[in-house]
DNA sequence: CTGAAAGCGCTAACAC
DNA sequence: GTGTTAGCGCTTTCAG
């Protein structure tokens, strides 16, 4: 690892005048030509800033903290670290990521992550739901991921379950059907009762009114396998929006047995957790993958910005520890969902900024 | 964030003196009232070491880098983060993730990570194969997780495939199954190949005999759903082991339409990647789970162990950045897999080290 | 314009 | 036994 003192030996001029020249600040203090020598020596030796030895004096680490439950490592989180991974990478930071089993371990990770000088923290939910960000969470900014936030005062980013119901439905209705289920979950979490309206709101403004008898909601295996059966027994629909995989499972089971075709017989819109239906049944299935790539690589861009924003000419802008394909960070508004990769989706998602706008990003 | 200072000052002695006595090396050299009066200031005033200034003098961060590649962070390395996350946290350690999709790509995220000064890297894989580890891993200690390593010379975990198909068959033999179908994978990767071996060799030790006609290899959707149907058409199989949980799927529809019960009428065995299956009809299906947090919890301990081998008493032996469960942290050698917490497995992994002795580790 | 010097928090020789 | 000193790599006054 070359460093700067090495450096400064090799042009022979001193290690501040160095610092200034590679962090840019030698505009009108250092001879240009002096300068040039400095930077080309610099390249030649191939000099990459120490980044934690400049932490020491700019308390700016360049690594973000990433807090999940435990739980949330898998499988569903996968996603949100990839994103915010990719996300923090083509910044310029780095991502440390902690995961948490409880009230008292929470604290206890948050604590080491501080030691270790995160610039802000991540903090991601397994499910969307109404978090409360721990007080010991003050300082540094925080973005939330995958859950709203209950006092507004983070920027946080969800699905938005209402436009998820919303548009399952209304592809079930352009496509022809009529009696159109509900398949949801027996627990009474956010995203359940949310997706519903959105279900009901469809059916409404294709005047195909609501009828309680064409939703079921159920838990899992045999209890729910039965359930539906009674369901599509007695009501007899002709497409169905499942709450998850899982349920979509139900349905193709129940088909199955009837010798109904997917996508022929009946219409299935599910939302897909796991990826593995979109994967291994594309052709037959509809499915809506929740965002959860995108809600990382939003939620770390939006970080990014804040701690950028709160040290306005920082120490490392001199973008020399970042990849060369780092470009400068607008801040990430609620309406510039940065693409991240082929299709990214805007759709989905809803975006909560302090000002407390909140914003559907369909 | 107290400081050494602080409490030097405070207790009215130097830096010196409580490094000494913070560190565990005043044994003779420091009058013990002096060191209690040291640790009670500490105490009282809820010091931390730094471990990025101690880093400084010692280049060890209490870092771990983990490589994965980009599409392996979901879903399947959700569980190896997990893992290694949880052994990290417990010895002590943070873990500071990069996904990577290319080679050029995983060069720099490994100088990243050599600059963010990790002790040691994880190098984890999407799905089980030879692995090469990229010459840039040279120096600090490397543990692979999820392949094996073509030269023997790094510690690697990874599935023990001919025990997974091994199993899966035996368990289908003993479920009184005489036809037992083997649904692979149409992609000739490593775990396609072992498992296929184990399912023989299970069969030939029960004096079934290995029927061709029994074994279909596929890929998705409408082409595997296509060739499963053939071959129970034409082989007519009681049990069923599947590469996967998509294969697993092809079965159950198969069965479905058959109005036949999996459980009763077919026996399946599948290995379940998403955890989907397991999670939601558990009661019906017999599903082997990849021990990926297994993977991750082990290739940490490892790892960390190495590192603490090479630096015999490190800087960092006080353990005062360590949480108050950490332990001393003894070698992990094949045969004292760690119980990371309920249900941790020993089966089903094999484990590699460098003096090339291969222990499955059943 | 440039360099010397101090210091971030901590460790490790080496004096006293 | 304890304090002094030097220095890890870098930034940031402050002299010159």
């Amino acid at each position: 690892m070359t460093t700067m003192k090495q450096i400064a030996q090799a042009t022979g001029v001193s290690v501040s005048t160095v610092s200034l020249v590679l962090n840019n600040r030698d505009k009108g203090r250092v001879k240009a030509d002096i300068a040039e020598r400095v930077r080309g020596q610099a390249k030649s030796m191939g000099y990459r800033p120490n980044p934690l030895a400049r932490s020491l004096r700019t308390s700016r680490t360049g690594i973000l903290g990433f807090i999940s439950e435990e739980v949330a490592t898998t499988p569903y989180a996968g996603g949100i670290i990839m994103g915010a991974q990719d996300a923090a990478a083509r910044l310029g930071y780095m991502l440390i990521t902690v995961s948490t089993d409880g009230v008292a371990d929470e604290g206890r990770q948050i604590a080491a992550l501080k030691r270790y000088g995160v610039d802000g923290f991540l903090y991601a939910k397994m499910y969307d739901r109404v978090a409360d960000v721990p007080g010991s969470l003050a300082e540094p900014p925080v973005v939330v991921a995958n859950a709203s936030e209950r006092t507004g005062r983070f920027p946080a980013i969800a699905p938005d379950e209402f436009a998820i119901g919303y548009d399952a439905t209304r592809r079930l209705i352009d496509a022809g059907c009529r009696r159109i289920a509900y398949i949801g979950d027996k627990d009474p979490i956010l995203a359940q009762g949310i997706r519903f309206r959105g279900y009901r709101q469809a059916l409404e403004e294709a005047g195909l009114g609501y009828d309680p008898s064409l939703t079921v909601n159920v838990g899992f295996n045999q209890e729910a396998m039965t359930g539906v059966e009674l369901m599509i027994r007695s009501a007899r629909p002709d497409g169905f929006f499942c709450f998850n995989d899982a349920r979509a499972w139900y349905v193709y089971e129940a088909a199955a047995r009837r010798g109904l075709t997917i996508g022929r017989d009946w219409s299935v819109v599910g939302v897909d957790n796991h990826r593995v239906f979109a994967e291994t049944l594309a052709p037959r299935l509809t499915t809506i993958a929740l965002p959860h790539y995108e809600m990382g690589f939003w939620a770390a861009t939006k970080l990014v910005s804040l701690i950028e924003k709160r040290t306005p000419n920082p120490a490392g802008s001199s973008r020399l520890g970042a990849p060369p394909t780092a470009h400068g960070c607008g801040d990430p508004g609620p309406d510039t969902l940065p693409t991240a990769r082929k299709g990214f989706r805007r759709r989905h998602l809803t975006v909560t900024i302090p000002a407390s706008r909140r914003i559907p990003c369909m």
